[in-house]
DNA sequence: CATGAATGAGGATTCATTCAT
DNA sequence: AATGAATGAATCCTCATTCAT
């Protein structure tokens, strides 16, 4: 059961999270002090301390909860999908939304992990989610090999290339013009690469048969 | 006509990038010390100071002249080569050990420059370079698209994605037993990958014709 | 008359002095949070100011009843004694034995109270009673100078030079090997020391008469 | 060879050290701030942090020259004396006069050390200096004992006790009106104590034979 | 009465930059 | 020109105390 007080506190602390996350998806860590969080969240300093050990467990936090989030949804959107070329696509789509929302994030939390400075505990937690996306996008593309829908390759690797491709591109954040329109003109491009690509076309599928 | 004196000072600039560039490769920006790097140039912190008014403008420069490193690589090895197939290639294989070299680099001048703290003008130096070098592989694109080699797309577009594609995985660096031997197996996936995506097959080329 | 209320609040008062008392022995003052306190105690942080007005005030609680414990016990063991010699061994056994419990705790208050922060009348409260404790001594030697079991000396500041040797010896803390054992050892040196010191011994005592 | 700048920089060190002495004298370490320190030595905060590693690393320096004085002393006034009485007067005021100057200085050390925060190296260095003074003075009294001047007891366990015997009495500090002409009337108890104590009288020694 | 979440003053420490030598 | 000592703003974190429930 749940207690009254416990729903409280985890209350508490999404609007902690939240304050933090919107303002650490903007800048970097570093210029993020604990005061611009605990002011964002209009609390004191000391609150803060009561929902995480750190700074650092705020960060650690916010890309757990968002890796989970992202997890759930290749779960739903791509390992239950039947159709696999759609639950490819999903799966990058999924990922290009995933780095557009946090890559400030994402890539404050990477910095601090390899600088040594993080808990191995929560720097393993959200390693394990990765990987357990990744092999649940290999499952899929082994699939999809298995009935001859995609051309033969390691599903692992394959999994991690296209993890990779649709990574937004941080270089066109300086670029903030675009945007918006921008990604139905690249996830065509895409589509098209990657259809003419990883896909059998029907001419060599009959060939090997 | 370049002075004596002139040339003293840029071999002594020269020595402080690079005692900056080796630990600028390893670390991130925030966790280098202007000493750290004085240190290892083997000279006083002030004297950083006569030779680059920052310590942003030390990492500003880094970048510039990587950046510029790229750029005539791709000239050479990618504007200058009459096979499309061999320019795309090593488009992406000059991008992918740019950035394996210099993520760190990279990423650290991203953070500074979008936290709105750098100078405009060592800014805009950089994301001219950049766009110089999208131009020149669209133009090779462009090549590609009108003798009919790539598949009808916008040739500026597909330079994006291509430039992006191989990018070094971030998430990878941290698992560490792979690298050196990565690189084959993954080039040659995406070899395969792109071949059979972005060339028109001779069969579809057939049909078309 | 003591009500009901009256007994069940000081009982309460009591379990949270034990616990501050246990923790306070242990570790000096600065070190131990009120958190902490509460928590031995059993109950919330806000409990402990029901009961007492500061940190600092359950120090000097436990001081106050530590040295009045002690005054007792030098009432009933020297003051009461008829035996001189008995009187003056058992004054500076019960110090031992005093500090060697309670001296993190004494020198805590010790601090505290030199560093002005500590109300006045709990201050005065122990200097009171450690002048009383001295004056029982005092009382006991001037008895024994006059039975001419002792040497003439002004017995007040006699009081006071053994009311020092044998507090234990901070320093020795740290050799922590020893301890148990070396009472006995140290007893055994200080009581010939003393013996052949502050006794007149018979020979002269004889001459003198 | 000495260099100039080493010099400069230890006698700016010994600025430090001073400032931190007078206040460090007074009042408990956890009372006195860095900032204190560095207003008093007349420098900023961060200058503190070059000549020292640590708040710690202050009050271990000045504890560890006052110790080596100490020792410096003792080896001096009574390892050097052939008089052996006025040996044992002197490490006793020696003791006296050391405490009642650092006595504030030394407890905030024990404390720091026993709260296991302080470099281990730097404790060490003052245990050793400890002992050192011990064993002096047991050669002392082992002399002292073999020409029959005191009585037989195991003289390194005697050392400690009389190191002890003239420790500042804490408690008295708190009566600050006596102080100066104090010492003089303790010092003549003391010594009379002792000298009827530990020294065999002619009578005994003549026993002896 | 009891609680423990909220608070914010206060402290140690780091480091980019300046400047006297 | 070269140096590195001096500086103090900036930052994270702790904890005694209060107060609403």
């Amino acid at each position: 059961m749940v207690t009254m007080r416990e729903r409280e506190k985890e209350f508490k602390k999404q609007i902690i999270a939240d304050a933090a996350y919107s303002l650490l998806s903007k800048k970097p860590y570093e210029s993020v002090t604990v005061d611009d969080i605990a002011k964002a969240a209009g609390c004191g300093k000391g609150t803060l301390y009561q929902y995480f050990e750190n700074k650092d467990h705020i960060l650690a936090y916010l890309v757990s909860v968002d890796v989970k989030h992202l997890c759930e949804e290749i779960e739903e959107k791509c390992l239950k999908n039947p159709d696999i070329q759609e639950a490819i696509y999903n799966y990058m789509l999924l990922h290009y939304n995933y780095y557009q929302a946090n890559h400030q994030i994402f890539s404050s939390w990477l910095r601090r992990s390899l600088d040594a400075g993080i808990q191995p505990e929560w720097e393993q937690d959200v390693l394990d989610m990765r990987e357990e996306k990744l092999q649940m996008m290999t499952k899929v593309l082994a699939r999809g090999i298995k009935n001859q829908s995609l051309i033969e390759v390691d599903p692992y690797q394959l999994a991690r290339l296209l993890e990779n491709i649709f990574r937004d591109i941080t270089y066109s954040l300086l670029d903030k013009e675009q945007e918006e329109e921008d990604l139905k003109k690249v996830m065509e491009l895409v589509k098209m690469v990657i259809s003419n690509g990883i896909f059998l076309n029907q001419s060599l599928r009959d060939a090997k048969q």
